[in-house]
DNA sequence: ATAATATTGTTAAATATAAAACAAACTCGA
DNA sequence: TCGAGTTTGTTTTATATTTAACAATATTAT
């Protein structure tokens, strides 16, 4: 099965994990084929888009047929990745570091969280889901002693930048990033932006125009 | 002052809570201007583009001169509606729905999250950040007695097209959705979503490519 | 006041993304 | 087994977005 990337664009890459929704949720219904214009209809896309995006990485269907789910969706899971074991740790034991901890214990049976991290005394020296919550002093020790794939960032406020330099200094390669912050990584580090403030300002401006 | 949409595209108006990040930023620098060349070089684009997006809006610089960026700040404020009063109700009083009202209470002084819901009765009848949490039995009576502007969806599982429908039968005009659910919506109604899962296997995706 | 410099707004070109079209290949019922 | 009907993979066309180019206009120093 060979999947491997012709350098597909981002905005395809972006549908991927819709479309591994989306065949989950029709296995469950007990269907195993799809087309792609029956697909196309549930996700209120074109069926061209589907099997263009599909063929960025290979050829999946079969003609007069269409595409079988079960395989279509292993497809899409090595394609993102989504079997392989992540180790992470979260920057911020707010509520959104708690959420976060939250979504991935039960959306993501293969990305664990090994530590959460906070400056304040308040927070730290706690078990959380059973994980311990340390003070940022630990931070570079943890980092030496511990395979650490992927650091969440959810610090409120803009320390972001400064928290994002020292999980890189510190070996990181890979940052969820939930903070305001705008963070400039180098070629071998991959950072994924979740920008909630940028979102609510869309939705402002989506209340606007449709308010004309 | 002018700035009436010329019907700017999606990623023009994405990019404008980025460029009053930075405006502001630099306000506090104490720098009153600024071109689209020096502006471009700290945020990562093209000048061509950044006065680009600005001349859907508008013409709001001067040639030999660049940008006032106080008067620039009050201009995107005003296309994004920042500084209108949004009342706020969320749906889950789980680490996801605190979290975003801590968010909101931090970062948007015109936004007010007015009460809670859940459907867990653990959690209602609490008060959280002085914010009343509710049982969901009573959101329709709720929102018949009070002018609520956005709803949002902070419910971690896939019950988020059910809690949509409900609060869009109730008047409801705009989401912001956090939930897993593919919400379709009238045109009447806006919803803007923070796919928070298709982030991580994105971030995934990213990484696979990354270690090739 | 003038000229050299800077910088915009806008038009034109290039690139990226999406949709349509269609030949090739498969399916499935008779 | 055959033929009509499906549906893919892929090519072509259309649209959207970004970048480059540049005339027009303001600024600033002299």
């Amino acid at each position: 099965m060979q999947t491997l990337s012709k350098n597909a664009p981002m905005p395809v890459v972006r549908r991927l994990p819709k479309y591994h929704r989306n065949l989950k949720e029709l296995l469950e219904e007990g269907i195993t084929k799809i087309s792609s214009k029956d697909l196309s209809e549930r996700m209120g896309l074109t069926a061209s888009q589907i099997r263009q995006d599909l063929n960025y990485f290979g050829g999946f269907g079969q003609q007069g047929y269409g595409y079988n789910i079960e395989e279509l969706i292993k497809v899409i899971e090595d394609i993102l990745s989504i079997n392989n074991k992540y180790n992470c740790i979260i920057i911020g034991a707010g509520n959104l570091g708690k959420a976060i901890s939250n979504y991935i214990l039960n959306l993501y049976g293969n990305a664990k969280v090994l530590a959460i991290f906070d400056i304040d005394a308040d927070k730290t020296n706690k078990i959380f889901n059973d994980i311990n919550i340390y003070n940022m002093s630990e931070l570079k020790d943890y980092l030496k002693s511990n395979e650490i794939d992927i650091a969440i960032l959810a610090v409120p406020k803009s320390s972001g930048i400064e928290v994002a330099k020292d999980v890189i200094n510190n070996g990181i390669k890979s940052i969820w990033n939930f903070s305001t912050a705008d963070i400039a990584v180098g070629n071998d580090v991959v950072i994924e932006n979740v920008a909630i403030n940028e979102s609510f300002y869309t939705l402002t401006y989506l209340i606007s125009e449709n308010e004309k």
